[in-house]
DNA sequence: GTCTATACCCCGATAGAC
DNA sequence: GTCTATCGGGGTATAGAC
């Protein structure tokens, strides 16, 4: 409290006329962010009634996010052992739905004979931290553009959850 | 370091006899977790010269030995940004040859034809991290056994890697 | 080798002057 | 609404008796 009461400018004391508590802010962060990924995979242009373009559309944003906020993604994973019990069921909650989102993009494409994947769900879980990962390693001084790696977790994507021919 | 001495029932100071300081304790437990990994891998057994299956050998390792070692697995990721420098260093290393083994697999495989991935390296990141997700949502009292789990992250390799037919 | 006791430090949060 | 000052508690680590 008091680094961040240093970086905004003033004492750690007057934080308290913002927020109640430490973990009250902690909360709101993380669910605002949350919030925040929800609401721009609502709005990130997509065609309807297609799978497989969904599924590149997903693919691509989850990417193309989670490389615009490095920092934000990190905490937000790192520091769920840290809520309370009533807040850390309120963020999973909020994980939740937008895994679901994933998971009926699968179903609607294993349906409709696009993929051939044997378990959606499971699916689902293992692209969604496949495509997390690149948080890991990408920097934009290396050697590949966000596009290009975009193409690649794409590419792997559709590989993954098993692309009819 | 209180906890720690109360659960092997001892004093705080007691502890102090056997270790230096926490950070040591911290930086032994990691990299003898590390350590493990590369020897358990190294003890697999496994085909030679035989690219897809030495890959499907890995996966499955991977698989098993996370849901093995769930605990020290999420602790040995979790705690990466309580190391010091130096200490952090080491870690990484051993992390590196680890992903070094993956990534000497796919370039034979793709040099022998077998699997087109555009970029060995990228996609050796891309399939440690979607294994590793195992270990957040597994759980033996679910529906599906370690055994299913380790098939359904295999064939989600293979296709990843964009499996030639 | 373990104990009790404690030094020293940092934390979140509050009190009360301004 | 911010400040200074501080409370109460927890942390790692050490000292010294046994």
């Amino acid at each position: 409290m008091r680094q961040i009461a240093g970086d905004v400018g003033v004492q750690a004391g007057a934080l308290y006329n913002y927020i109640p508590d430490k973990q009250t802010l902690l909360f709101n962060l993380m669910r605002d962010h949350m919030e925040e990924v929800l609401e721009a995979w609502d709005a990130e242009p997509r065609p309807e009634n297609d799978p497989l373009a969904e599924l590149e559309a997903f693919a691509r944003f989850h990417v193309r996010f989670h490389l615009e906020r490095r920092e934000a993604v990190f905490i937000a994973y790192m520091e769920l052992r840290n809520l309370e019990a009533d807040n850390l069921s309120d963020i999973l909650a909020l994980r939740k739905a937008y895994e679901t989102a994933l998971i009926d993009i699968l179903v609607r494409a294993k349906d409709a004979g696009l993929i051939a994947t044997s378990n959606p769900k499971v699916a689902a879980f293992a692209v969604i931290a496949m495509l997390t990962g690149v948080q890991t390693w990408f920097r934009d001084a290396g050697g590949l553009s966000r596009e290009a790696v975009e193409d690649i977790y794409w590419e792997m994507t559709l590989g993954a959850v098993g692309k009819v021919d």
